[in-house]
DNA sequence: TTTATATTTCTAGATATATAGAAATAAACT
DNA sequence: AGTTTATTTCTATATATCTAGAAATATAAA
C-alpha cells in the first residue's frame, strides 16, 4: 500500500498549486524576475483583480513554492528554489 | 506578458493531474513497479472503485504522464519518463 | 455462444476551487 | 489626524472536479 505521508501531502499541494494557469504564470514570471511584489505581478498579468491574485499567491506560498519578504507596505515574492528543485525544476528553466 | 502557449498548457495539465492524492499515489506505484494494469493498481490502492480509477488513469494518460500498452483485455500503464523528467522528476525517485 | 474478467461510459450528487466586488487592515506619507 | 497605496479578508456565485453505482463495451475463455 502507498501511504499518505507528509511528503506526498506536500507534493500534492505543490502540484495542485501549479495546476492552474494563473498560478503557473506567476511562477514563470518569478523565474525571470527573481522577486516581484503583488501589484507588479498584477501589472504583468492581464486584468486579474487583487483579491484573486492574493488568493493565488497564498496557495503558492502555503505549499512552499514561493517565499516572501516584507518591505513596508510591499510584499516581495520569489521562488523557493529548494522546493522548486525538488518537485518542479521545470520552473527554474 | 506571460503567454498561454502550448507548453504552459501541458504543464498545467500535468500538474493538475499530479495535484490529487489518488493520482500521485498511482504515479508512485508505477515508479516502483514500472508497469501495472488498472486492476493491479486498484488492488494496491484501498477501495477505489474501477470507475473512479478509470477517471484518474484517463487524466494521467491524457496529460502525457502515463503511457499504455494494451494486451488483450488488460491495459498496462507505465510512467512516460520523458514527460516525468521534464515536469516532475520527483516522480522518478 | 454463453460466461467471466477488464475497463470505460453514463449519470448524478457532493465537494472543492476560481473569481471578483466590497469592506477591512496595514504601513507610509502629508 | 487624514490620505494614499498595498494587500487581505469577507462574501457570494459560477465552474470544475471527485466519487461511485449501474449499464455498456471489449476481449478472452469454456
Amino acid at each position: 500500500m502507498v501511504e499518505d505521508n507528509e511528503e506526498i501531502k506536500q507534493a500534492v499541494k505543490v502540484y495542485k498549486a501549479l495546476g492552474e494557469p494563473t498560478r503557473i504564470k506567476i511562477a514563470m514570471l518569478l523565474k525571470e524576475e527573481t522577486s516581484l511584489c503583488c501589484s507588479d505581478i498584477g501589472n504583468k498579468l492581464d486584468s486579474v483583480p487583487n483579491s484573486t491574485l492574493s488568493h493565488h499567491l497564498k496557495q503558492l506560498t502555503e505549499c512552499g513554492l514561493l517565499s516572501l519578504r516584507k518591505d513596508g507596505t510591499y510584499i516581495y515574492y520569489s521562488v523557493n528554489k529548494e522546493i522548486a528543485l525538488k518537485y518542479a525544476p521545470y520552473l527554474l528553466g
